[in-house]
DNA sequence: TGACATCTCAGACGTGTTGTCTGATACTGC
DNA sequence: GCAGTATCAGACAACACGTCTGAGATGTCA
């Protein structure tokens, strides 16, 4: 009976980009990483992203050495499977099936991708 | 260059769900379908909500009466498609494709979904 | 005409989220 | 010890959201 999971914010998410490109990364090399330059507030800023990560199950620390490591425990993947699902769950009272009709609707398609979709299409039966 | 179209909400939604089943109504006939009873607050509330509605460009109002009567200009499809371009935005570059993939993968489809799906496929050729 | 119901509209309010920033404190290496 | 860097706690403004109140306009009906 977990409250809703919250969704992952733009900010955050850019902080996702650099763990998954880099991981066990400290606080400094992501704000370097994202801000290009490393003020003490910016410092701070991404710390709070990261303490907010943790919260919502994204992303893990390292405490053993002086300044902690990140690494990212989900897969973009997986956030876009959570997004469709929030998606699914307002607006097609939880079934993913819509969204996979509109898509296909409104997809250009390559050859090569197109003959994967029906792949994946009869996998399912 | 407008900002981010925000995204509608789920008391909007629920209104948005009103005007679907019944076109033209007004804000009382609204109220009473969503809360039962009409106090005065609720009424109040829902009169902000589609006032909220008018700004993000999901509902109209016809004026000419005493009681304003409310239209919506959405479909719930097209909320649908707001949403996935939304999530493909911020997780996928703007590309839908990877949504697609995605759901075909996860998705429990019945036989004659899986026909029109191979239809709509062929279609995008 | 006057009383009353119902409408719209403007705005306040509490709450929660988000991004930013400051200050206190602890650890590291020279 | 000291300078540099780390964590941590918390303040802060801005905003979205749902709710609610009050003022004023417009309708109905005796």
């Amino acid at each position: 009976m977990s409250s809703k999971p919250r969704d992952v914010t733009d900010s955050e998410l850019s902080v996702l980009d650099v763990l998954w490109e880099q991981p066990d990364a400290t606080i400094r090399e992501i704000t370097e990483a994202i801000y290009e330059e490393s003020s003490p507030s910016a410092h701070a800023t991404v710390q709070k992203l990261l303490e907010r990560l943790e919260a919502k199950d994204c992303v893990t620390r390292d405490r053993s050495g002086f300044a902690h490591r990140f690494r990212a425990i989900v897969e973009r993947s997986e956030l876009i499977g959570r997004e469709l699902e929030a998606v699914a769950d307002k607006l097609c009272e939880g079934s993913l099936t819509p969204l996979l009709l509109h898509l296909a609707g409104r997809t250009n398609l390559t050859d090569a991708e197109r003959k994967q979709l029906r792949k994946l299409i009869n996998g399912t039966k």
